[in-house]
DNA sequence: AAGCAACTTCAAAACATCTTTAAAACGGCT
DNA sequence: AGCCGTTTTAAAGATGTTTTGAAGTTGCTT
């Protein structure tokens, strides 16, 4: 999953960074407004966490810059406790959730969680496909009741496929979403990782590949 | 479906030609003005994307130079987000849509896509025919209501032919709007892909030959 | 009936994906 | 820091599918 952060407070964007890269994420980070409005037209972000009160482009106006130009991924807001009161100006300017300053990171990758999976349109933390289901906020996967042993890089795809399920997602799409920009566009690491987690889930055929578009999951049988 | 990208800065055009060619287009690429106005003269392009401020003739004086010239397949332009204005100079010139930089692949396929359409007469991405219909934003066909297993080029083909139903499509004009330019005129594929492509939606006749001038695709059972 | 255009069939070539293996990178531990 | 076990990546070969080329057949048209 792919996190736009935007903060200039140097110490507290490293943080937050270095943080958010250490529950698996691929982040992209960005100092002021301008360079968020950038990078979240550029990238295929997941989810983004913003501090109001941002040099160049004030935090709101980030906020309606990105909703006009229809990049619909959850926003968190980040406020001062002293300027509460933004909270609302960024709730109305189109973000989804806010923290004020302080916080604990727990909370906020807890968060941060919560809206990515709403945003792929499941309310429980647990998604569920035939025998397997995947726990979003435990980061654990269970096959007919038993706990799967999963690597990170193999948990990850799966829950990129799980959260899209019955659509297709291509390659390219999920070499985006795990990994940070420079990626060898001819490797097959991600063919390998699919191979992997087919033989971890088999007998189950829930990874069905599209030949020339990318890869499936689902329980339906019958092709799109 | 054949595109012609306008594009200067040689990153960018890379990444568009490839990106575009893995979607399935045939590509033809041009550096700056003058290469684009050859381009789109000699080839049967589809569609066109123009990045505005391109050297020795500049993107909106292409585009006058292309409609002057008769060429009325649809064209997207490219601006960067500080020269926000450009687009309308661009879209007065004869464009049909925009696209500020930065922007997302994916957002660019889905217009083009859009754009292509409708320049062949259709409102919605589903075209339907008899009992058979395209969605082409899916790349995919259903018959009867079932989704049919094409494969990549059986599906261009019938794209191309189902865009344009009830006009006569002759074999040049498939291979030209199909195939990168070098392509060995007296090969017979397409005789091959129209035969399994009729095999396929049979018992529907939907794809008659017309003798000595190509095929035509449609419901209508009167000849012409 | 001859000549040509289109159709059919089949196998070779090209291609995408899968599998296997081993090397490289990483993480935890002393 | 150096070692060891694990995870990730790179490379190469196997497999299976799609696309192409080629040869022969059918069937219009004159």
């Amino acid at each position: 999953m792919r996190i736009l952060v935007v903060e200039d407070e140097a110490n507290l964007r490293e943080q937050l960074a270095s943080h958010l890269r250490g529950e698996g994420y691929v982040v992209d980070v960005a100092v002021d407004g301008e360079e968020g409005l950038y990078y979240g037209s550029e990238y295929p972000v997941d989810a983004a966490v913003i501090d109001l009160g941002l040099p160049k482009i004030d935090g709101v106006d980030l906020i309606k810059s990105l909703r006009a130009a229809k990049h619909d991924f959850p926003i968190l807001v980040l406020t001062a406790r002293s300027h509460w009161q933004d909270k609302v100006g960024g709730l109305d300017a189109g973000a989804d959730d806010y923290l004020t300053k302080p916080f604990q990171m727990e909370e906020l990758v807890a968060r941060l969680n919560a809206l990515i999976r709403r945003s792929a349109g499941h309310a429980t933390p647990v998604i569920v496909c035939a025998e397997l289901s995947l726990d979003i906020s435990r980061k654990a996967a269970t096959l007919h009741g038993n706990p799967m042993e999963l690597t990170a890089f193999e948990y990850k795809v799966l829950e990129y496929l799980m959260l899209n399920q019955e659509r297709i997602v291509s390659k390219t799409e999920l070499t985006e979403h795990l990994y940070e920009q420079d990626f060898d566009r001819d490797s097959n690491v991600l063919e390998v990782f699919i191979g992997r987690l087919r033989k971890k889930i088999a007998p189950l055929n829930l990874i069905k590949t599209v030949r020339g578009q990318g890869y499936r999951f689902g329980a339906a049988s019958n092709d799109i």
